[in-house]
DNA sequence: CGCGTTATTGAAGGTCATCAAGCCGAGTGG
DNA sequence: CCACTCGGCTTGATGACCTTCAATAACGCG
């Protein structure tokens, strides 16, 4: 139960949207909480703890402060699917309708900044550009799950792991080195692949010269030219 | 150019939402053309026409009268993936962004209605139930979204296809049987399978007498049961 | 430094794609 | 009326790509 974790874990640091978004101009939380003055409320997970489970009624809305999250579905035997990762400055948890359509769990130990969901449709009755705001973000991620669909639906194991290289460089490369949260399994349920093929596929990206390693989780992409002529 | 066409081909039939919805109690559209008063307009598209093509400007949204809708998006090399089948009722093409973010074929001879972007963020400013409306449509998108990341990424041939008789016949089974406007290439493209591998569980599930067939495309389920056992 | 977790690599096999041939049904014209 | 045609569908044979199973290696956290 998410109320019962907060009442024992919050940090109850109350914040009026002012803390430094972790992507200054495209912060899609603080021009919210800011705009309306909502009470917002930052929470931490450890690393593989639920912050949500699917079909779980739709309490609250997220933003990764530090960390990472994946959100997934699951079939009865076990496969998994994660359909997104969410990285610092990332929404996620935002539904139009009354539960939530994937888990989420975090990645690594993670602090989210939270806002009431009834609080957000609250303001978006008062203020109109809020309520836009707010479609725009679930815009953009039917915009990232339509990609994705192509991605899962038509490409080879080779494609799929440029474009994850390539989406995770553009998201999270700081100083041209990305430090990936996840492991290789959870790359492979994003991309629809067992872990053993995106390991042999970054192996073979690497003996081509295109990335570097420094730890299995550290790369460097030393050909983005060459990474991209794989993505079709 | 979409405007041209309209000039050349449309019915010039100008309408306030009083159409016959097919889907009379869910109707996506109706509800908004109806209660803000907005002025749709219908119009005819020939089997194989395109709607609009990826990345075109937004300009209009539409609800499928009689017909069927292919959304796909394209590989450089043409391998191709289609997100969604649009059938009467179905609103497609709204975008909170500016452009499509994929391209709309008519899949046989169909009709909309359609009605200017700019009039529905015109009345979405003022009419918070209009705002409200498109968001949950667009998060409508994005669950069926979610839910083909799951089967694309996860689910075995035959799985897939169960999945997809399963939402047909939701969808549009009349008197207990489906008469499906698509080919087998565009179920393939679809479920990311190819048109053989279609046909190949469609004969198998005939042969284990789950379903049958009066022509290809006329289909009978005839043991809904153990087609839900086949999609986990 | 040592141990458990995570990643890599190898070998074998299965599922689905590809290539190919034939069939079916609807529309057409002799 | 029926042969013809053409697109769509089915079915078969083969093989590639990816998964599965297995063993070793590397990492990282205490």
């Amino acid at each position: 139960m998410l109320t019962q974790t907060i009442n024992t874990q919050a940090i109850n640091t109350q914040v009026r949207g002012k803390i430094a978004p972790a992507h200054p101009v495209t912060d899609q939380f603080g021009a919210i909480t800011g705009h309306v003055g909502l009470v917002a409320t930052e929470f931490s997970y450890r690393k593989d703890e639920e912050i949500y489970g699917e079909d779980e009624p739709a309490e609250y809305v997220y933003q990764v402060i530090t960390g990472a999250v994946r959100s997934y579905k699951l079939l009865s035997d076990g496969r998994r699917q994660i359909g997104a990762f969410h990285l610092p400055g990332d929404v996620f948890g935002l539904e139009s309708g009354a539960t939530h359509r994937l888990a989420a769990e975090a990645i690594i130990d993670t602090t989210v900044r939270l806002v009431k969901r009834a609080s957000l449709e609250k303001a978006a009755g008062v203020d109109v550009q809020v309520a836009r705001k707010l479609w725009a973000m679930t815009a953009s991620e039917l915009r990232h799950a339509e990609d994705h669909m192509l991605l899962l639906g038509r490409k080879t194991a080779m494609e799929r792991v440029a474009t994850f290289l390539l989406e995770m460089d553009r998201r999270l490369a700081v100083a041209g080195m990305m430090a990936l949260p996840m492991c290789r399994r959870d790359i492979g349920d994003y991309l629809g692949l067992t872990l053993e093929t995106v390991s042999r596929a970054l192996s073979q990206l690497h003996t081509e010269g295109i990335l570097g390693f420094s730890g299995a989780r550290q790369i460097v992409l030393r050909n983005r030219q060459r990474l991209h002529n794989l993505d079709p």
